[in-house]
DNA sequence: ATCGCTGCAAATCATTTGCAGCAGC
DNA sequence: GCTGCTGCAAATGATTTGCAGCGAT
């Protein structure tokens, strides 16, 4: 049971750092789905020289916390975004690879119901849909 | 619009080898959700000078001809198994690891009307669900 | 005789980790 | 000053690929 107080994991007690507030701030503000990689070509602009590993391990502290969320995708690589109150799926274009939240849930009606016949207990789901967006669509 | 009796590659015809004929037999036997590593470990045992490779290879061109079916889990590792004429989704278990198959898709119903309204053509899309399996449930 | 397939090893790609110094609290 | 955080570089793990020889059609 995490205290919103006194951040701490596993033990350790969370300090701030330039680094790590400017990848909150790159997530907050260009509000995507960014690759690890994509995070730090953007946080180099501002830390020169900051190293991917860097970037891996506060991605890594700030999904523990639950601050961001991390989704992986059928490329094999991992997306990071603000964790939300709601928790959402996505629409992956398979042409020109944007990604767009739906905040509907498939756990929702007939599924959840179904699962309560099954002896499981989910805890977490992960949904997606690619295809082709609008922009995509037509060519 | 690929051809039932000769089965191309992107220009290429396939030929057929131990290495990919043993490789289908396990999929079809073990009917399960196999790491490309417990592949090569279980076609090892038929041909024990078998590479990686070439099982990466075989599940590669496997997977194109939609003989088989590649899934990837949130632990970064693909998964394979045969493909079945119905799809279906998983409910993996964080315990143990195992994976089962649930046939209820969540594109079914009201996902599949909501789509409808929005301008996104969906080709395939990827739902699991992660939790606890029966045999971990009580722990 | 083609040309796809194989084993082997080296190469990639995403991600993780050991280490010594630096920086928050 | 303690200890978390950083840059760097090397390590890991999954998957891919170049190459030369073998094997199926």
């Amino acid at each position: 049971m995490p205290d919103s107080n006194s951040i701490a994991l596993s033990g350790k007690t969370l300090r701030s750092s330039k680094q790590r507030q400017s990848i909150l701030d790159i997530l907050t503000q260009q509000h995507a789905h960014l690759s690890a990689e994509e995070i730090y070509q953007s946080v180099k602009l501002l830390h020169p020289s900051i190293s991917l590993g860097t970037v891996y391990r506060n991605l890594e502290i700030l999904t523990e916390i639950g601050a961001v969320y991390r989704a992986s995708f059928a490329d094999g690589k991992a997306r990071y975004e603000m964790a939300s109150p709601g928790h959402h799926h996505h629409l992956v274009c398979l042409k020109c690879g944007n990604i767009e939240d739906i905040m509907e849930c498939p756990m929702a009606k007939d599924i959840e119901s179904f699962m309560e016949n099954r002896d499981f207990q989910p805890l977490r789901h992960y949904f997606e849909i690619y295809g082709h967006c609008a922009k995509c669509k037509q060519k």
